[in-house]
DNA sequence: ATCACGTGAGACATCTGTGTCTCATTCGGT
DNA sequence: ACCGAATGAGACACAGATGTCTCACGTGAT
């Protein structure tokens, strides 16, 4: 009966990150509540936002944790991490996507330092011969987000298989799409 | 004195990729003009909207067009089409994360036999042993698109130099991130 | 210098979405 | 079976964006 808060949120933010005019009304129904009770939950539009970008960055970071990126081989942990940010994959693309909500450089900030740890992971990876270092650790954090909203997307509509997410993304990311011979 | 409708619709798909929810009003402000002249080129948001996918569609074909993708080995191709792809990927990047757009299907086949050509640049690759056949040439598509929308919020954000566009996307599409012995 | 045209600024009515409320209903616990 | 809490549906006023109009100004052509 009681309304499921994160439920709500993910339903949301799948909506949002496809149709980010989408009504207050469609954003119930997408979650399968009705208007009012949307309300009683967020008090508007812009509570319910600062709610997605609450969880987003809270998610973000206790994947962060959870995939232990000092650990281990550098491609090891963004196999990890991004395992760990599969269940996230809409709510980050939407957050991503749509960067006119950091206007207030509050939740700036918490994302400026999810970033830097990832970004992180890229620098170590650099100094221990694991990646190539032609390609900032800053575009491959960026290549990393991009690479996840677009398989979320992709599963979303059916393009490719749930299955595949990790596979597709890791793959692409640490090895590209040129056929080489140690493969 | 007389407004320039491509530098209008530019401007409006580098504002509209990052705050879709902006307002006529900013659109207008964006694009340096005021209100009341951006209605008489179009004739509301939804008229503006078209007018940005049709553009797209138009230029991005054109950009595939002139890429030659059948020619030669598939991975220059690639690259020529990023190349091409380069000055209108604000506009790609706000077509592909907003499909709310493709709801008539009627622009949605022209998007669809679009991507079939890009698909098939790849499926190209695969057959031709340039590339590795255990990631979808549906899915290289995707992450293609999902790589130039980053790189393009990434250069308009200052992230990453401009000038690095095509050799970022094209390095970590292609080569991935993971250092390898032939490079 | 004159004229036609396109533009910017502002006023205005309208519309759509928002936020709040009430009330009947349903679900879950007792 | 009962009761309380939460929900859905609908009504309502309000706010903000939209679409249209007028008018004055600047520009470019003649």
């Amino acid at each position: 009966m009681s309304v499921d808060r994160t439920q709500v949120l993910r339903s949301a933010a799948a909506l949002l990150s496809r149709k980010s005019t989408a009504t207050m009304d469609e954003v119930a129904r997408a979650a399968g509540i009705g208007r009012a009770t949307l309300h009683r939950h967020f008090a508007g539009r812009e509570a319910l936002v600062r709610a997605l970008e609450e969880m987003g960055l809270q998610e973000l970071e206790a994947a962060i944790d959870t995939a232990a990126l000092d650990e281990g081989p550098a491609d090891e942990a963004v196999r990890r991490l991004v395992a760990g940010i599969e269940p996230l994959a809409p709510l980050l693309a939407l957050l991503v996507s749509e960067n006119q909500l950091f206007e207030g450089d509050q939740q700036n900030e918490g994302w400026a330092r999810l970033d830097a740890r990832v970004s992180q992971l890229f620098r170590r990876g650099q100094e221990q011969g694991v990646f190539r270092i032609d390609l900032t650790p800053a575009w491959l954090t960026e290549a990393l987000y991009g690479l996840v909203g677009s398989a979320a997307w992709s599963v979303q509509d059916g393009r490719v298989a749930a299955k595949d997410f990790q596979y597709m993304i890791v793959e692409l990311l640490l090895g590209g799409a040129r056929r080489s011979v140690e493969r």
